[in-house]
DNA sequence: TCACCTCTGAAAGATATTTTCGGTTCGGTG
DNA sequence: CACCGAACCGAAAATATCTTTCAGAGGTGA
């Protein structure tokens, strides 16, 4: 069977295999060096590849001929690629967990890894029925109250913090009684959204009730879709649980999952009102530019 | 030792695109042409590449150099690496752009995609060193300030509550004149952290200046490795910039970045004090049980 | 407008690669 | 055993490629 020339990086070794025996002794020990370590020839100039094999920068290009490349520069960039794929075929390898003694740098790749991890998930598990309807609400709100403790307060804040910025009125509460005051001065038309991974933090509930009994639109962002706070919910966004580990709080994941809702949200809203959302995120942009030193350059 | 060369060549495009604005305008077209065809531009000499963006040989090495490599001949075979790792990968392809008119279930995953694309190039960009000299810092801190406005005092909350729960000291601050005054408490010993995805926040560089002249600790948390900011930091941890779209504002990645950052801080700091944080984050969460109401089942 | 500073490319200088060329080895042959 | 020729090999010259230097172009702020 004829394999095909397409790919110069190919089976290195096989080639270094089937044409050994018409090499002489010194070219062999090259293509030997060259099959054996990729990656480590890649990093040497012909001089240095030379004397590693004990041979002169002639036969090594000889060599590199051979070989089928056009001169030791072109074989030297196929090693390198050669080394590049070796190197990413062995990678997915990652047990997840994060251990107590993990170098730092397998703590960013775990750590990254899982936060990925729970996007996906948190995509594929979220009903878009629920998140436009969430959407269609917002968009037409007289004012969006949002409620969040704890980790989950600061979900609430960004949230707010976005919609502002598209010109909504928006207010984010972590203080349970202010809250509840607030709560009880929504009516129909108005949105009110809980953001609790347990979806029975009583301090988030209470207001989100409050809510609910006087007409406003209700939307709960939980990882618990069968949890307390949903009684009072109109829409029910679920965000991914995923198993935490000692080192990693569930806050953590929960936190990941739950700003893509926002994001969601926000760009939802976003798009529905896009002739005054533009205009308003424009403005805001333009308005923080002199807080920013001239830069650099 | 024979240490493989910086990074893992991973995202180029992402380095790209975080040093893209500290670059001028000739080094930026080259840089633009490297990203966007690794493959063709591994094919040529400097000459080449200098005559394909009509530039010069002076300025191909010189972005061959802010990009992180010794010369342009490295700069090759990690273009040559990248090449063979795109042709052997896979190909993702979804327009990435999100239009006013998508429908919502679109919006979800490319949004998904998009931060999981984020965290990846986070992860790839971050320096480990300068990670770790953060972490061992903020372990041993007397105690700890954050600072961070707008999006980015979101994520120094995050970090200073995620801290709190490990037993350390910590505090955020978004009031600019209330953080300095506090910055010119710290002495040699403590730390301060400054969040700015520009890296020119005058309110956030200012009380990190005041905690750099006092002796403190200081880290920055940005997006601009070369930005105003990172004068009076002793460590800096990049955080990844992706183009934004406008419904897509910068806001939404910096802070998935900055988000991957801190919670390596924290996970770092977890482990390296982990006699006392283990208890610690056990008796929070004991803490705060009875905050939740018996769940459903 | 002028002084200053950064950016840029041409060309010199330094390295790396390729080619040339003569010496060496080895097997065969008179 | 001496000699010859062919293949093999490496030193060094020749060439290509990469890097550095330097002075002018172009822009910016006073």
């Amino acid at each position: 069977m004829k394999e095909s020339f397409g790919s110069p990086v190919g089976s290195l070794a096989a080639k270094v295999r089937t044409l050994a025996p018409s090499m002489t002794r010194s070219m062999q020990r090259v293509a030997e060096a060259v099959a054996s370590d990729p990656a480590g020839c890649a990093a040497l100039t012909v001089t240095g590849l030379a004397e590693l094999t004990g041979t002169s920068e002639a036969t090594v290009v000889r060599t590199a001929r051979l070989l089928g490349y056009p001169g030791y520069r072109d074989l030297r960039l196929a090693l390198a690629g050669l080394a590049a794929q070796q190197q990413s075929g062995r990678a997915p390898a990652i047990t997840t967990d994060i251990a107590v003694d993990d170098p730092i740098a397998d703590v960013v790749t775990k750590l990254a890894y899982e936060e990925q991890q729970t996007l996906a998930d948190t995509a594929a598990g979220l009903d878009t029925g629920q998140l436009g309807a969430a959407v269609t609400a917002l968009a037409a709100a007289r004012r969006t109250d949002v409620y969040g403790i704890g980790a989950s307060g600061l979900v609430a804040q960004d949230l707010t913090q976005k919609l502002l910025r598209i010109g909504l009125i928006a207010h984010a509460h972590s203080d349970p009684h202010l809250a509840v005051t607030n709560a009880v001065q929504l009516r129909s038309g108005d949105v009110a959204i809980a953001i609790t991974h347990s979806g029975s933090t009583g301090d988030v509930i209470e207001p989100l009730r409050a809510a609910f009994e006087r007409g406003a639109t209700t939307v709960a962002i939980t990882g618990r879709p069968d949890s307390p706070v949903t009684q009072y919910a109109d829409h029910v966004l679920t965000t991914s649980t995923s198993r935490e580990t000692e080192l990693r709080p569930a806050a953590m994941s929960s936190r990941t999952s739950q700003l893509l809702v926002v994001d969601c949200l926000f760009v939802g809203v976003a798009q529905r009102t896009y002739e005054t959302a533009a205009p308003s995120l424009a403005a805001s942009y333009e308005a923080l530019a002199h807080r920013h030193r001239s830069n650099s350059r």
